[in-house]
DNA sequence: AATGAATGAGGTTTCATTCAT
DNA sequence: CATGAATGAAACCTCATTCAT
């Protein structure tokens, strides 16, 4: 992994800002509570701290970056999906999520923080063109889903795409997300006095419901009545 | 009830604490992306430092209570209005949920951060008693949902309210919430070439859309279709 | 040990002070390294931290207090041996020692402390008088001293007890005192290439062989040849 | 090799590492009892804060080695002469003491300093590493010792070394050091009423003599007769 | 005399970023 | 291009002491 020329071809930089990236992810997986400097990143890269500079603005646009290399690779899965003809069923899009965002072990705490890069601290420059990327991918797998539910009014696509990340993330944040794997967070301990007790399924679980609810729902579709 | 220098009652104590709280959420709503220093809090509510550290442990557990009054106030008034007999309509929730949630300009960034504290930093037994109150809440509101709708399975009422949580939190992350107020963030600019422009609702309409969905699909009503 | 009625009395008020004392010399006792704050110390004689403040000028001199009484202790009992007509061996001497100011767990290291804050923080008022104090002692017990030792020159006294004292202390600071009673401080591990190893005896050994020859040595005695 | 701005060569780092020892050295004499902070080394440095913690771990670490450096001017001045091969004399080795112990007024504050920085506060890591380079010139010393004195017995050259540096330390922290250079500490004043006036001679006097009686008598060496 | 609420000085350390080499 | 030395802002929290009650 420790690459002491220079990169004088362009293909050379690509080829490092991915070694970049590589190290990034590396790290953040090692350990994903505590925050990669951006030394530590360099050194994984076998690079020098400064060099990082050269191939990314700063420590945000970085971060940005790899998250968006996940989010890539789930919407280049979703596109080439609706691209055949036979109609998706929704269990299949539930498993390409689960494939690309839910099991890969770093997109959800990477996709957080990103999103809390994006609130505060991000150059406004940066923040409008990931979100106009952002805004593209969305759009076309919106396009893309429309044309397999005829029952999905204009924008309907790209809507239900939307509640989708948004249940993703926020139930996401509300289970719980400490390192050690605790118990649920919003729903942790005996729910007080002459309370049924809560019982909270494993994040995996839950979203699986509400995604199919929410799927369901959006489509008109009748699947198992459930919690 | 006049607090004099010293609270040396329990309720001047109260109202002290109730200061601080005051004084830091004022802070956080002149400039709600920069964090607020504890000696700035201090200073905006008339005392010294050290007299913060005496009415809260640190600066995060001072942002998660900030935080926290804003939650029981919701829940105080759903609690209220689900004590009442009358059967609680989608729209007198999502009436509450706006008047609480969504409108205040504090308490979506806030909720924002304070779960990000939960997930690293906060030592973890502030952490878990705060998730165990919550827990108590959403119990508790959860099960006078159940009473109002006889079609919720057990635990249906806390599994719903999750669920709106977490669209409510999701979405407002996805809907970029920069400072500046512009444009919802995945899907700002043209939507690229030859793909329909993508129109994005302004998040309160955008979350009255989807909650609606959710709740009408959960309690198996039929509201007007729309995206 | 709980007091709650006010001291009126004089000895009232010395019960008082010494409860506090009491209450000092325990926290030290409990964890020799962890300076007790004033809190705690008013906590533990079941006091407020104000009323400290009513029987000592600070915390430094009530640090101070807590050492004289353990200096207090051993001159006691060396001024009531030297008041007796048999001339007192250097065993004694020896045996005083280590009753009063080696086995004491507290004074050791007590003492290191009261030294530094002479050296920089105290009054000097209050290191003056305490100086004073000890200096009296001092002269005290070397007059005993030459009265038991007629080949003492005068002053040969005084200066005699200063050196033992000196080297009490100054063998306790390279004895290590890292609370973990690890190897000692200056001659830990090997001692190199070529080197023979160091063999530091504990402490209490050390201090006993060196006291010895310097008492021999001032006294003109002769014991058994020692390292 | 002039220090260039950025120091590149190892020499130059060396250079700069002696250049902050120096400033904090300067600063640590103006002002024996007042710790000079971080920022103020870095600033009589003409550097930034950020810069010290790139030559030191911490505080007590930059300290500790402008304690070392002390230490090893004596230690290498005793090495060297012990090499040579005509026999030192205790005069000797106090002129090599008074030199570089007792002479230069930062060597005895700062030792007390760093015994006690050892006994609490310093990670235990360095402190070990410290005691271990202390062992080793101890050790090498010693052994030199033994051999220009046949009379000491195996171990005797450290232990005699051992008990020098107690009475070096003890009595330095017994005679005052209160800056103003008063009076020695624990025989201020009159001493009482009816007893002999204590005659303390100032500290190097004082140690002279300690340490001579030492030598002479771990030596067997007859000197003139002292108090 | 006793209380304990309020004070506020004081110093450490990290790390993203820059820029001399 | 690449390096890595230098920068310096930023914020925390403790605790001895004071003084209103």
């Amino acid at each position: 992994m420790v690459i002491r020329q220079r990169a004088m071809q362009a293909e050379d930089k690509q080829e490092r800002r991915d070694a970049i990236l590589d190290a990034a992810e590396r790290l953040l997986l090692d350990a994903r509570d505590h925050m990669a400097s951006v030394a530590e990143v360099a050194e994984e890269a076998g690079l020098a701290k400064g060099t990082v500079y050269l191939y990314f603005p700063g420590k945000d646009e970085l971060l940005l970056a790899v998250h968006e290399r996940g989010v890539d690779g789930f919407f280049r899965a979703v596109d080439a999906r609706l691209a055949m003809p036979a109609t998706i069923a929704v269990d299949e899009m539930l498993e390409l999520t689960r494939r690309h965002l839910v099991e890969p072990p770093l997109f959800l705490p990477l996709a957080w923080r990103c999103f809390g890069l994006m609130a505060q601290g991000l150059p406004t420059a940066a923040a409008l063109a990931f979100k106009q990327r952002m805004g593209e991918r969305l759009s076309r797998a919106g396009a893309g889903l429309e044309r397999h539910f005829a029952q999905l009014p204009p924008g309907g696509g790209v809507a239900l795409l939307r509640r989708s990340y948004a249940l993703i993330m926020g139930l996401w944040m509300m289970s719980g997300s400490t390192p050690d794997g605790g118990p649920c967070a919003l729903a942790a301990g005996s729910a007080g006095a002459g309370l049924p007790p809560i019982v909270v399924e494993p994040y995996p679980v839950e979203l699986d419901r509400a995604l199919r609810a929410l799927w369901q729902g959006s489509l008109g579709l009748h699947g198992a009545a459930e919690s």
